[in-house]
DNA sequence: AGCATAAATAATAA
DNA sequence: TTATTATTTATGCT
């Protein structure tokens, strides 16, 4: 893969790439750490229990969103590896621009830009370096782009050499800062871990390897470090903004422009460094609070215990005061929340599962039998829509260590912890990192409360994530099933949630692939999603439980029909196509792979498919050839791989 | 005029079609067989790895560069399957014993080949076979290949079919037939492969049949039947038909081909069949031996990408063995392998687009971009201009699944065709619905015949169907230009035939939805094509073809005059900077981002892009730098801002 | 249990 | 603004 998208001129750095960079990072710091080529996975982490198998995936969306990841993987690799890329010392006054106005803009403060920042570089590197990489970035991602500095091969060293050039070279420079920074911080503290979260998640793919062991690893628990947020990754970064600070004054002088000179770039890199870093912090801080907010709501709200079937208390559920708070998102939200003001009460879901107690006005998360734990509440955050954050309350229980409940229960608790347990609220906040309180315009605080209480929602309805997936998927479309979840994931770690994490997975896996089947909504509690995505289905969550809490209130007949059934339809449902209708769809390709809108059109209506579904053929198709020319020029590498004398042939030829 | 450069040697198979076709066919002559539907793959996968990026870029010049490092050779994979394809299981099974069986050989033989080869089927199957796949490669790969191929014995088999068919047609027959291999094999035998070949060949020739048995042939010569030639290039054949031995006997009968008719052709494809089963042990099947078939080709074929002006792919030229012959390779097949030396030059047409790679004496046809498939190469033509195609081969392309590409046409012949040869594998033959042999009055198949001929004769000519439309308006008149080829559309539906569907296209569309920009003047409106208003254009686009074809004849330059150049107005083909390109192209936006005229104008020379390109391509980056302004300062506000004097020329800028 | 690829999304040339 | 490419996601099937 990389190969592939050496070609492409940029290498953008995701988030994810974070992952990669620090990769990258740390392999420079450490050679030994090999770059690797490892998985990582982390897998599990705590699944989720209920019953839904949680598998960890990766979101994928996040990949850009906020990981950006694009593949990791891919990225890692040409961080890292690449030779390709060099990244080229000209780059990229954009990036540098952008840089600069991004320190501008981000040291300011804001917390809310999640967008991303695009760095090219040229890249070209050896190419000619036009290359460029572009890093795009949430803020909370900075990290990231220190990373992808890193990855981009970028390094450090170069640092000086680039400064004489333009604004590309400043914006390396300041890649190469970030990147610094971030070794350092690996190889400081804790922070460092974060970084590794980072990479597994965004990696999860790509690189894996790097984390240097462990990591990986555990599933569940996972590493204390790491692990949790993978979000926070960022944000981590973002700790060492800090550190940034000394840079950032620099700024500007440096920067590079265009010319050659340029003079001090480090200044340039400095500033935006720093600025990241101060971006990222407020990130985090932010992103801290907001969760603050959500435990806080959820405290605020008289909750119920929230008990399995087994009896076992799972959580409490705040009861959000209908309205809710938060409305504004909420919108959704809320509504549902009242879970009434029942009183200490046991909650059992249509299967006559106990699924919470509620006490007063908590509720205590119960860990119902799958593991999964139901309510959670926060420690105090207070949390901007949210009702009340008053939440003076004591919350229940907050998670472990990070927040919330689930988490823990799920699992992993203990690790939950790690780090994040460290997190708890508190945590949180010290741990800037990570997130942003709002990222690609989305409010990932009010998404993270709406979560929430989507969960408890979830619960008290006795529903599991599986059903509430099945049921969506059904209702509004396959999209919400799985995707939903998935994408969860990315939002997971722009907040940095603790809990989160546990719940869900990750994924990724290195596999990669996502666990067909099921999965639910059960990623959006998580928030293993992407801001944009939980925004994105968040109204339909809202409405769907809306619907089922209504129903649930007419009868628990009637919650499950409505459970049972409906239409849907969200992901268009995937094509099959006849063999005759690729015969022809094929045919067509080998005469024109551009075919004009009207000729989709017409092979459209000639079998009678969408015309979209025609269109989307010919892309889809376009891109597997290029895909077949590039595999087959690469070389594989896997020798023995090849089995076949072709190949082995095709090996032969010269390059 | 070729452009040539590749600059790094592809390989790129195209091929995916075929398989469904395949299928297709199959599945019609025999059910059973279907099996089906699943692809075959070959497989492996390699993966790309690292690499390189190896993407191509066309130069401006059209030539074709590929960053990559096309180290690594290509290599291979096989291909897998294509999707679409379904091949049947069983064919796949086939397949993959015949990998095996080759893969054993090769070891033995050729320990060094590791890579995986790409097959590409081709898929097209219905269209005609056409497609084929392509592979495209430097000269230097395919050396190597052939090289391997020699060394392994790789390949022995296969080649002699390659030899038969043209270029791409040959490709796809090849595919195709390999795909009906399999799936007899899977069925039956090995023998019915025999007998399947001659499908292949059927089509695209008509001829073929001929020679059951031999096959092989004899390059050159190809196939008896029809083309040129193309390929013999081949030549290869040569060795190969040693194994047939067994099979070749055959032929017939089984196959199911298309039509009814269809007489055996088997006996080319025995030659293959055999030789590979023998080759591979003929244990393994049948399966096996046609696939040796087809990898043999493929390997013995190298391929090239090939890339449109802009660098992008739009198919790929397989590269046929040269000729070669075959030695004979190797005993087993081997021989074929050779794929030479020779080096693959790119021809382009009179735009620069590349239209077919030379290969040895073969010619590739090429997919343009436009899904017009380039060049021409006609069977024996050879371009001119181009450099030297070696050009031994004849033929080149003939078509593919018909047959070649003129003569059919004008014949008809071919066919084949008709009926049978329509249906280019088999579909015809499969689909009876189709059409009545006659409407109103007009022979629905001299129709159909005509408009397959003309088809490839256009695309022999590297014209789109625009290009055509466009001059034979200006030529003919408004009434000629799309009308003709929308009418085609209908008469594909009284026909079914494959192929052209693929032509044209059009029209109509329903949605509306055409894209403003590009497009025609459509006219189309109404009708479809009856098929009276075929049999009316029909001469005028015979008059208008074979002035074109003397024109090409004579040069491409008369062509171009002829045709009146319009590449048409479709919107302009979406650019692909090469990495090198784009890092000068920052390196100028960051000292400048309002170049002046002059200073594009120098830029767009140095970097062999149009003047146009680079001006858009400044349009494009500062806006690009704009909103990644905006959006930095959106969350903060930015304070400050730019500093970036980027920046600030931007927002100078007028918004 | 994975793979091929349809669908979806983001970036960007036109 | 549009269309196409580049990537990513996730489904359907083996």
């Amino acid at each position: 893969m990389i190969t592939g998208q050496l070609s492409k001129p940029l290498l953008s750095l995701r988030s994810d790439m974070s992952a990669a960079e620090l990769r990258a990072d740390d392999k420079a710091a450490t050679p030994d750490s090999d770059l690797n080529d490892e998985p990582l996975l982390l897998s599990s982490e705590t699944a989720d229990r209920e019953g839904t198998p949680n598998k960890l995936y990766r979101g994928r969306d996040g990949s850009v969103q906020s990981d950006a990841s694009s593949s990791p993987s891919e990225q890692s690799q040409l961080g890292q590896s690449h030779p390709g890329y060099p990244i080229g010392p000209q780059s990229l006054l954009v990036a540098q621009q952008l840089a600069n106005a991004v320190g501008g803009v981000m040291s300011g403060a804001a917390p809310g830009m999640s967008q991303p920042i695009l760095i090219p570089f040229n890249a070209g590197g050896h190419l000619g370096g036009q290359q460029g990489l572009v890093l795009s970035l949430p803020t909370a991602n900075i990290q990231s782009l220190v990373a992808a500095a890193a990855a981009g091969g970028i390094m450090t060293l170069p640092l000086q050499n680039l400064q004489a050039t333009s604004s590309l070279s400043s914006q390396l420079q300041h890649l190469q800062q970030l990147q610094q920074m971030q070794q350092h911080h690996q190889q400081q503290q804790h922070h460092q871990q974060q970084q590794h979260h980072h990479h597994h998640h965004h990696h999860q793919t790509h690189a894996q390897n790097q984390l240097p062991s462990q990591h990986h690893m555990t599933p569940p628990s996972q590493q204390p470090t790491s692990v949790p947020s993978p979000g926070s990754a960022c944000s981590s970064a973002s700790g060492h903004p800090q550190q940034s600070p000394p840079h950032r004054p620099n700024q500007s002088p440096a920067r590079s422009l265009p010319s050659p000179v340029t003079p001090p770039l480090p200044l340039s890199l400095n500033p935006l460094a720093s600025q990241v870093a101060a971006a990222a912090a407020m990130g985090s801080i932010a992103g801290s609070q907001v969760f603050g907010n959500t435990l806080s709501n959820l405290q605020g709200a008289t909750g119920q215990l929230v008990t399995n079937a087994q009896g076992q208390i799972i959580g409490t559920i705040p009861l959000m005061p209908n309205s809710a708070g938060p409305s504004s998102q909420s919108g959704g939200g809320n509504p549902a929340l009242q879970v009434q003001p029942i009183t200490p009460q046991l909650l059992t879901n249509a299967q006559g599962q106990i699924i919470a107690t509620v006490i007063g006005n908590q509720i205590l998360p119960v860990i119902n039998t799958q593991g999964i734990t139901l309510s959670p509440i926060k420690p105090g955050q207070q949390q901007q829509g949210q009702t009340g954050p008053a939440s003076s309350q004591p919350s229940l229980l907050h998670m472990p260590h990070r927040q919330s409940p689930l988490h823990q229960a799920s699992s992993a608790s203990s690790s939950s912890s790690s780090s994040s347990s460290a997190l708890s609220v508190g945590q949180l906040v010290s741990n800037p990192q990570t997130a942003p309180s709002e990222v690609d315009g989305v409010n990932l605080e009010e998404i993270r409360e709406f979560a929430k209480a989507f969960k408890i929602r979830r619960l008290s309805l006795g529903l599991t994530q599986t059903q509430v997936g099945q049921a969506l998927s059904a209702a509004e479309g396959p999209a919400y099933s799985q995707s939903a979840i998935c994408r969860h994931t990315i939002l997971r770690s722009h907040f940095f949630l603790p809990q989160e994490a546990q719940e869900n997975t990750i994924g990724s896996s290195l596999t990669g692939k996502l666990n067909p089947g099921l999965l639910y909504p059960a990623r959006f509690e998580k928030l293993d999603i992407t801001p944009k995505s939980a925004q994105k289905i968040k109204p339909v969550l809202e409405r769907w439980m809306a619907e089922a809490e209504a129903r649930h209130r007419s009868g628990m007949q009637n919650l499950t029909e409505f459970i049972g059934s409906e239409p849907s339809k969200k992901r268009k449902r995937r094509t099959s196509f006849t063999p005759q209708a690729l015969e022809i769809l094929n045919s067509h390709f080998e005469k024109n792979t551009h075919p004009s809108g009207q000729e989709m059109t017409e092979i459209a209506e000639k079998l009678n498919y969408d015309r979209e579904v025609v269109r989307v053929w010919f892309c889809n198709k376009r891109q597997a050839l290029k895909n077949t020319i590039k595999r087959l020029k690469q070389p594989d590498l896997g020798p023995a791989a090849t089995m076949d004398p072709l190949v082995d042939s095709l090996e032969e030829l010269p390059k």
